[in-house]
DNA sequence: CGGGGTAACTCTCCATTGGTAAGTAGGCAC
DNA sequence: GTGCCTACTTACCAATGGAGAGTTACCCCG
């Protein structure tokens, strides 16, 4: 058979997207900031400068301690965060952008800022979609 | 008493949390670009102009069909794609991306962009904290 | 010396989410 | 009729994320 079927086409695509999606930076980076949090928690840093644990679970309040644990681990395995800890009394945990991640936070508010300009339109379009 | 403890403090921060993020445009625009697939299938548009259901499907091709077509109604709602249906044999779906997911596209290449020239420095922060 | 309080986790359980695979509709080709 | 096409929809199942309690290590108060 020299034609492929639409199934057939479809698993032959999923092969190669499984070789390409490995080394592709930018399809890794975006798995990355497809993290809900890590976009609030670089947002958060910005804005305070440094923050501690507590402090950006406050700040974040919807966050599980959990997740907030795992999102600031990965962020700085990355690079884009320091952790710096103090042998106070209770410890104290310090968390702070690098430059790396103040870079990554100026596209970030980016997003921001289209979000509120355009943020009416889609929903208006939403109203308008669900109406019908 | 006069003070809080901290599970008090978390406690009451979450409570003005729920009532903040209900109504809070930026966040709503978060969660919706916090899916891995919306970049995706903007990207792709983007690049194609307008494609079909299952070009769609081979291009993003580790997308499952289920996903593809809950992404696409999602975007249609909020009036960043236009879905046309052409009742050919069998039936032909052809999607496009509106002005305003055009521009939303345009962000998007920005983090593509910073991914490309930053993805060796995140590289070499992973393998140094990997290795500690 | 023991009980209580604190920060930053860590663990356990459960609900929601996403993937896989199979099924559906309507029509044409055989 | 049987089978195949596209664009879904549905059923099931494994993995992810949230809620909340438990843990560690320390100090202070009585």
């Amino acid at each position: 058979m020299s034609t492929m079927t639409a199934a057939q086409q479809r698993e032959q695509a999923k092969v190669a997207y499984d070789a390409f999606v490995a080394g592709c930076p930018s399809r890794q980076l975006l798995d990355r900031i497809s993290d809900k949090w890590v976009a609030l928690v670089l947002a958060a840093l910005a804005d305070e400068g440094t923050m501690r644990f507590s402090q950006l679970g406050r700040r974040l309040a919807g966050v599980s301690q959990k997740m907030l644990t795992q999102t600031l681990r990965s962020l700085e395995r990355d690079g884009l965060v320091v952790r710096s800890v103090t042998p106070t009394v209770p410890v104290t945990v310090d968390y702070t952008l690098t430059p790396l991640g103040e870079s990554l936070d100026e596209l970030m508010r980016g997003l921001k800022a289209w979000a509120e300009a355009h943020m009416d339109v889609v929903q208006a379009a939403r109203d308008e979609y669900d109406a019908r």
